[in-house]
DNA sequence: AGATGTCTAGAAAGCGCTTACCCTCAGTGT
DNA sequence: ACACTGAGGGTAAGCGCTTTCTAGACATCT
C-alpha cells in the first residue's frame, strides 16, 4: 500500500515480449482486428496476457481509435426515484452494449449543466444523454446548445429525455398529454375542485404538467384558480412546503389536489397529514411519474405512469440504431393514468 | 448530423497554431504546469482555445500523465435508494474534487461483479468504490480480492462501504451494532414477539443485520423461532413476498416484524395491508438504512438511520486524504435508531 | 522457371497530450 | 568585459495503443 511500491501496470508491449511477438500480433491478437492472426501466435499471445494479468488501457484503445465507449448521462439529481430509475435503465443498456456510463448531476442549474456538458466533452463520450429538467429560457440556453451541436459536429451523438422536440434526437414525454389525461380522469372520478403543487415556473417539464391539466379541466369548463396553484421547489421538500401553504390558505373548495411529481406528492401527503388531513379521505392526491415506491405508500398515489427504465433504454438506443432520426420520430413514450387509491370515487 | 460531416474535433495542436506558439507553450499555458508562461504568450493561447472551442481530450491528457481523474463506482442496483443516495454523495463530493465517476451495477452477482471490476480496470480509474451487498463465501470472492489487490498494486486505490474490515479501506458500517441498539429500542418499547424478513442468507449485510437482532434478544432472554425468520431477495419484491409468507403462516403470535432494508420493509407493510393487517396498529414493523422515503410513508417506518449521503462522500474521501489507512481507522459511520409510529409503544 | 498474386508478421507512423531536455537570452556578479 | 545564472520557449521523446504500410514466404499460373 505504500506509494512508492507501485509497480507500473502491464501493457501489451510486456505481453508482446513475453510471447515473442510483435506489438502488432499482440494487439491483433487480442483486441480483436480485422486482420486474421495465425492460431499458434494468438494463443501464445492469449496465454502470456492471462499470465501476466494484462488488461487493455481503455483511454489508449480510445485515443489510438479516436472513438470511445463511454455515455455520458447528465441527470438533475441521482438521488431522486425518477432520475435513479432512468439511470437504472441507461446502465442496463449500456452494459449489453459494452459501454461505460458515466454520470454527472447538475441539480437542476442551467449554469452547471453547461459547465458539465463542457467537462463531459472532453472525455468525448460517444453519447451524451441528458435527462433532466429544461430549464425555461436561461441565458445559458443558446450556449449549451451551440456546444451540444458542437459536440455532435465532432461526431458525438445527444439525446434528450424530455417535451420539447429539440434540434438533437429526443425521447420525448408528454407531459402535456399525461397531465390532460390524468385531469379527464380524475374529472371522471367526480373530482372538481382541483389545486397544483406545480412546481418551479421555469422548469419546462412542471409547466407542462400544469398547463396540460388545466386545458382538460378548462375543457370541462372547470376553473383552476391562481390561489390553487403553488409554486415551490420540484422535489420532495417542495412538495411539503406547498401543501403546508395551501393548508393555510384553507382547503375548504378543494377536492383533488395534483403534485406535477410523486416525490413532490409524497412531501405533500405528509404535510397534509400533519395537518389532520388524512390523503384520500379528506382529499384526493395525483402525482406523476409513478416512481417505484408510490404503489407501497398509503393510500397508493394515482399518476400518471412513466416506463423510466425503458425510457433510459431507449434514450441509449436512439442515439444508435435506426432510431438515430433526431425530434420526434421515434414517437413519444406511451404514458398511461394510473389510478389509485389516493383518488377514490366521489 | 451526416455521419460524414464530422469535423474531427479541434486539437491543442490546432490552437499552438493558431496561437503562433509551439505544442508544449499550449499545453502549459491551458492545463497549468509547475512553469511559467509569458503571459502575453499565455492570453494569446487561452484566447485561440476560447475561439477555436478547444476541448482538451482527457484520455490523450490521462495516457500521456498516465493518471486519470475517474472513480469508478459499483453498486448492486442503482434504482434502489440507498445505493442511488449512495451515489449521490460520492457524485457530489468528486465533483468538488474534479473527478469524474463512473457507475456499474453488478446486481448482487459475485460473477459479474468481477467482470465488472475487470472491465472497470481498463479505465485505471483513480479509485474504485465498491458499494454493495458482499455475498459471503462466493468462489469468486478470492479472484475479486486478487484483482483489486493487483489494481492497488498499479497505484490505484479501493474503498469499499461495508461491514467487514477487508484488507482493502473501507467506511465500515455497524450493521451488527445498528441492528442490535434497533432491537434493544424495540424491546424498550414493548415488543416481545419477532419476525424477520432476513433477505437471501448469502448477503453478509442482511445475515449481519439478523444476528445482531437476534444477539440483542438473546441478552433478553427473548427467542427469535426459525419459523419467523424468513429468507427472500433483498429488494422490495422480496420483502412482499416474505411478509405474504409469514401471514400466511400465521401471525398470532408476532408483534414485530423488522426487515432488514427499508425497502423490503415497504413491500411486507403493502403485503400486509393487502391481507388485512394494518401495519404498525395490528403489527409493528422496522427497517433499516433510512432510505429518504420512510419517513413519508404511513405509518412512518421506525427504522435505523444511515447517513447514507455522507457514507459516499466518505468512501471518496477515504481514497486519497489521511483517511487512506486500510481498515477501520476511520472508525465506523455513526448508525442511530430512529422510533416512528410504525412501532408505537404497546 | 519466372511472373504474379495472396497472406500475414512486423516496422513504424500516428492518436492528442505531457514533460524532460536543450538552448537562447536577458540579467547578474566580479 | 566576462563567464554564470535562471527564466522560459521550443524540440522531441514518450504514454499505450491501433493501423497503415512494407516485405518476406508461399502458392498458383503460364
Amino acid at each position: 500500500m505504500e506509494p512508492g511500491t507501485n509497480k507500473p501496470a502491464v501493457t501489451l508491449n510486456d505481453v508482446a515480449l513475453a510471447a515473442g511477438v510483435s506489438l502488432a500480433t499482440a494487439s491483433r491478437s487480442l483486441n480483436g482486428s480485422a486482420r486474421k492472426v495465425n492460431e499458434t501466435y494468438r494463443l501464445r499471445v492469449v496465454d502470456a496476457a492471462q499470465r501476466l494479468g494484462y488488461i487493455p488501457n481503455l483511454f489508449a484503445q480510445a485515443v489510438a481509435k479516436g472513438t470511445t465507449t463511454t455515455v455520458a448521462l447528465l441527470v438533475a439529481d441521482i438521488s431522486d426515484p425518477y432520475f435513479s430509475t432512468i439511470a437504472s435503465g441507461v446502465i442496463k443498456a449500456a452494459e449489453t452494449a459494452g459501454l461505460v456510463v458515466t454520470i454527472a448531476v447538475t441539480g437542476r442549474n442551467p449554469e452547471r449543466e453547461l459547465a458539465t456538458v463542457r467537462a463531459l466533452r472532453g472525455q468525448r463520450p460517444r453519447v451524451m444523454i441528458l435527462a433532466g429538467s429544461r430549464v425555461a429560457g436561461s441565458p445559458q440556453e443558446a450556449e449549451l446548445r451551440r456546444e451540444l451541436s458542437a459536440f455532435e459536429e465532432n461526431g458525438g451523438r445527444v439525446a434528450f429525455i424530455s417535451q420539447d422536440a429539440s434540434p438533437f434526437a429526443t425521447v420525448l414525454l408528454d407531459n402535456r398529454g399525461g397531465a390532460r389525461a390524468l385531469a379527464e380522469s380524475l374529472v371522471g372520478l367526480g373530482y372538481r375542485r382541483f389545486a397544483v403543487l406545480a412546481g418551479p415556473p421555469d422548469i419546462v417539464a412542471a409547466q407542462d404538467r400544469l398547463r396540460g391539466f388545466r386545458d382538460a379541466l378548462a375543457a370541462h369548463d372547470l376553473e383552476l384558480a391562481d390561489r390553487h396553484v403553488i409554486h415551490t421547489d420540484f422535489n420532495r421538500d417542495g412538495g411539503y412546503q406547498g401543501a403546508t401553504e395551501l393548508v393555510r390558505n384553507g382547503l375548504d373548495d378543494v377536492d383533488l389536489l395534483f403534485a406535477v411529481s410523486d416525490v413532490m406528492a409524497m412531501g405533500a401527503m405528509s404535510a397534509l397529514r400533519e395537518a389532520g388531513v388524512e390523503p384520500g379521505r379528506d382529499l384526493g392526491i395525483a402525482g406523476y411519474d409513478d416512481i417505484p415506491t408510490v404503489r407501497d405508500i398509503t393510500p397508493a398515489l394515482t399518476t400518471v405512469r412513466i416506463p423510466l427504465e425503458e425510457v433510459g433504454r431507449r434514450a441509449l438506443e436512439l442515439s444508435f440504431g435506426v432510431g438515430s432520426v433526431a425530434g420526434a420520430a421515434n414517437g413519444p413514450v406511451v404514458t398511461e393514468v394510473v389510478c389509485r387509491d389516493s383518488t377514490p370515487r366521489r
